[in-house]
DNA sequence: GTCATATTCTCAAAAAATGAGAAATATGGA
DNA sequence: TCCATATTTCTCATTTTTTGAGAATATGAC
């Protein structure tokens, strides 16, 4: 293992099991001799990816946060849907949690979610947590919407087999509903975000409790979250459309240098 | 630069004012030829530090989400302040913002945050974002309770004369007010937060509009961030003596594998 | 198809990482 | 305070990786 691979190693032994790490036990952890360790843990440490807890342990350091806030600020996804996340849960009127999900490697990952003050529940979905790529609704929504070679190369052939029919009524009906997959006794209603050009496939989903989403109620709740997604994605084409060299009006737009 | 160094001079290339950087436009910036630049954006690719944008254009990638989570779930400071920043906000019954900050590296950096929803303004401090070491009461609260040594090697020894009356004046009090010396119209509480065994100083602060703050009021809310503080430093402490090798209850404690 | 641009590849030279153990440093307890 | 112990850094010859320049290849627009 060389180069950035050998941090990054590091690095992901930290979990929410183990959140703290010796150096002895990153070596054992690693195959690596104990000298080797201390130098790659020295380097993570400068860089603030890693920092001493008490007593010979380390844990993930506050770099993180400062990047998270970069992602936060600048990905065109999250900065479309942060406020459309916000409008949808107001809007469903019932208790619920909004996700924007998307592919993370070979998985699913929540980039933002907004939970509704009055929910009692939180869906195993969750901002920054990496969830299987067949399960769920949400999921599923975004394999729906996979260009068929990408599709196949993550989850193999036999499984696009297997989901062929699913996926295709998802794309006939253009949202997915799950009612339990992942979440005993929550529902979610998922719809697939596309934008071509940034070559992104996600989706954004209304997570409730099941037994709230009934006749009428739920045909509401499915519009709200389709117009919402189809919003998202009008957001990010006309931001593309923008990057043109020439602005529409002839106002200045303020920039950070 | 070698090793990790170069990886991260990637990254920090990544800003709010410049999201999206074309790897000529690196190997420009770093000074290094493109095969290299090239080569080093394959890899934070590799770990998706880094994703594609559109048009031969790259930015931050959503390995830093993940991360983010983690460090949220496992780290003590951000445990123990999560619940109190809430509480601290809705107590204060006036709109403002309760912030959690922390030395990182040669700044100061808000780790967490909570605005309370009838605020309409928002303060500079906001999680993930350095701040600078030597202004604004979120930052002094800090230095005051810093060890002289560090604090000494962080903003060099004439620093420390010049504000060795106001930091000794802050040890005395328990707290900082600072009016508009960061946001115009906003005026700070900060309360230092330390943690001996795990070596960490930070401070707790709320901030809210400066007309707000006259009289008994800003007693009172003096009190309740200096409260709030407390509790945070003992649910530290808490935790950390409930570390030790035996349990006290009988009761075995579920964790991850 | 052709062109321009983006990306990967090649290979010998240069630089950096490696591992084992010694040395230095920090830590906690009498 | 000093000592015993655990943690961390250092040393150096060897092995491995990275580097840089340019060639080769892919990608995409026209």
């Amino acid at each position: 293992m060389a180069g950035l691979a050998r941090y990054m190693a590091v690095l992901r032994l930290f979990s929410e099991g183990m959140p703290t790490w010796t150096v002895a036990e990153m070596a054992d952890a690693l195959q690596v001799p104990q000298s080797t360790a201390y130098r790659t843990v020295r380097d993570l440490l400068s860089e603030g990816l890693v920092e001493m807890s008490s007593e010979a342990r380390y844990r993930l350091g506050p770099a993180f946060i400062e990047f998270d806030r970069l992602t936060r600020l600048t990905d065109p996804l999250m900065q479309a849907g942060a406020d459309v996340l916000r409008a949808l849960v107001q809007e469903a009127g019932v208790p619920g949690v909004a996700l924007l999900c998307r592919l993370y490697g070979g998985e699913v990952m929540c980039i933002a979610d907004h939970v509704s003050p009055e929910a009692s529940f939180s869906p195993s979905y969750e901002r920054g947590k990496p969830m299987p790529l067949t399960q769920g609704a949400t999921s599923k929504a975004i394999l729906a919407r996979l260009p068929a070679k990408r599709l196949s190369k993550l989850i193999g052939a036999d499984a696009v087999e297997t989901m062929r029919a699913e996926l295709a009524a998802i794309r006939r009906a253009g949202f997915c509903l799950g009612r339990g997959e992942i979440d005993e006794g929550l529902a979610g209603i998922a719809v697939p975000i596309v934008c071509e050009p940034e070559g992104l496939v996600a989706s954004l989903s209304l997570v409730v409790e099941s037994h709230r989403l009934a006749g009428a109620r739920e045909e509401r709740l499915r519009h709200l979250v389709m117009s919402a997604a189809h919003e998202i994605e009008n957001l990010l084409n006309h931001d593309h459309q923008a990057r043109g060299p020439v602005l529409p009006s002839g106002e200045a737009v303020g920039g950070a240098d």
